[in-house]
DNA sequence: TACCCGTGGGT
DNA sequence: TACCCAAGGGT
């Protein structure tokens, strides 16, 4: 046997024992039987899982499913529907696209998602990874999955010292060639289940790792220095506005934002932008401020002022939302933050319902 | 290529 | 507290 199958066998047989249960996977002895995962639920939670720890996609896993069980089912759904779902959730264009990729397969594949790496690579949403990991997963096809726990693996097993981004291509050869032609679905998940529960990033349990006495870069005394990362940017703080409305009956105003951008596609209360435009409020009013709400995204943190008033003058933008309609839980969190700060100091607001 | 794009939990 | 970072993709 060679050193390469050596290794992927160790794997398989470590993955047999201690792999995750998870509502979309499989686990191997039923595998074994025959049993096959849906395709659909690989997909949907491949794309929830991208950025996102498996604690926090769960419950959407199982609320999008529980709603829209069948492919079909979610590309018949509204946009605002689907949007509201995700909402909390982050990284927004991933719903845009998972709703575009799910009307994709609906239609022009007849409900049924393609079962090669290539085909699943050119649905919306889907890059390298996802079609990587959907083609070994679903399909049992020998693909290379390469996310950032194997990303980790890789590079302290092989002590690959170049840093990140532009270790991709080495990274890549190495795990391909690691990639059994044998149970390759259980492989990909057996490599990010060790990056995510063995060979973690702060204190990796070297001792209960199959791999421990191949690893280079536990050999040499530093594993949890790999892998190597050019430093970061400090992130800047920028400041803007919120205004949230209540007319008379209660309804709140609401504004749709644009279909891409920062909560592209989402609902949220109007604001002033942040970005360097500088919109004005929504209505005339004697504006009443409410504090002031921190909130931190991907590339910048944000300092929004809460202000508030009641009013039934005909707003510039934007539409009310009767109060038996408003729910905070379809709104993105900056917006759930500003409307609890809000219904924090207001007591009648927070008689809307949750 | 480099930047844009959320959020919550761990340390 | 202030970071880090998680089953990345689009442009």
């Amino acid at each position: 046997m060679s050193e390469l199958s050596d290794l992927s066998a160790r794997l398989l047989a470590w993955y047999d024992r201690h792999h995750r249960s998870m509502p979309w996977r499989v686990a191997p002895p039923d595998r074994a039987l025959g049993e096959r995962p849906d395709p659909y639920r690989v997909w949907m939670s491949e794309v929830m899982l991208q950025q996102t720890t498996v604690a926090a996609v769960r419950d959407y896993f199982r609320r999008f499913t529980d709603r829209w069980p069948r492919v079909t089912d979610l590309a018949a759904a509204e946009d605002a529907d689907v949007m509201a779902e995700w909402a909390g959730l982050g990284y927004y264009a991933r719903a845009r696209n998972l709703l575009k990729c799910a009307r994709v397969v609906a239609e022009a594949h007849d409900g049924r998602f393609p079962d090669s790496e290539e085909g699943l690579r050119a649905l919306p949403g889907v890059g390298p990874y996802t079609a990587a990991a959907v083609a070994a997963i679903a399909f049992d096809r020998p693909a290379t999955v390469v996310d950032g726990n194997v990303e980790r693996v890789i590079t302290r097993l092989r002590r690959i010292e170049t840093p990140l981004p532009a270790a991709k291509p080495e990274i890549g050869r190495r795990a391909a060639e690691l990639t059994p032609a044998d149970r390759p679905g259980d492989y990909a998940q057996a490599i990010m289940d060790l990056g995510a529960t063995i060979c973690t990033p702060r204190n990796p349990a070297c001792a209960l790792c199959p791999w421990s006495e191949d690893c280079a870069a536990r050999a040499a005394g530093d594993a949890t220095s790999f892998p190597r990362k050019a430093p970061k940017q400090a992130k800047p703080v920028r400041q803007g506005t919120v205004w949230i409305v209540r007319r008379s009956d209660g309804a709140i105003l609401l504004e749709d934002r644009p279909a891409s951008g920062l909560l592209g596609g989402m609902l949220g209360f109007p604001t002033s932008g942040w970005d360097g435009s500088a919109l004005p409020a929504p209505l005339p009013a004697d504006w009443e401020s409410l504090g002031e709400v921190q909130h931190t995204f991907t590339h910048f943190q944000l300092q929004l002022t809460v202000l508030w008033a009641e009013s039934d003058a005909p707003p510039d933008r934007g539409r009310y939302i009767p109060a038996a309609d408003f729910a905070p839980g379809a709104l993105p969190t900056v917006m759930r933050k500003a409307w609890s700060q809000a219904a924090a100091t207001l007591r009648p607001v927070s008689s809307a319902k949750p």
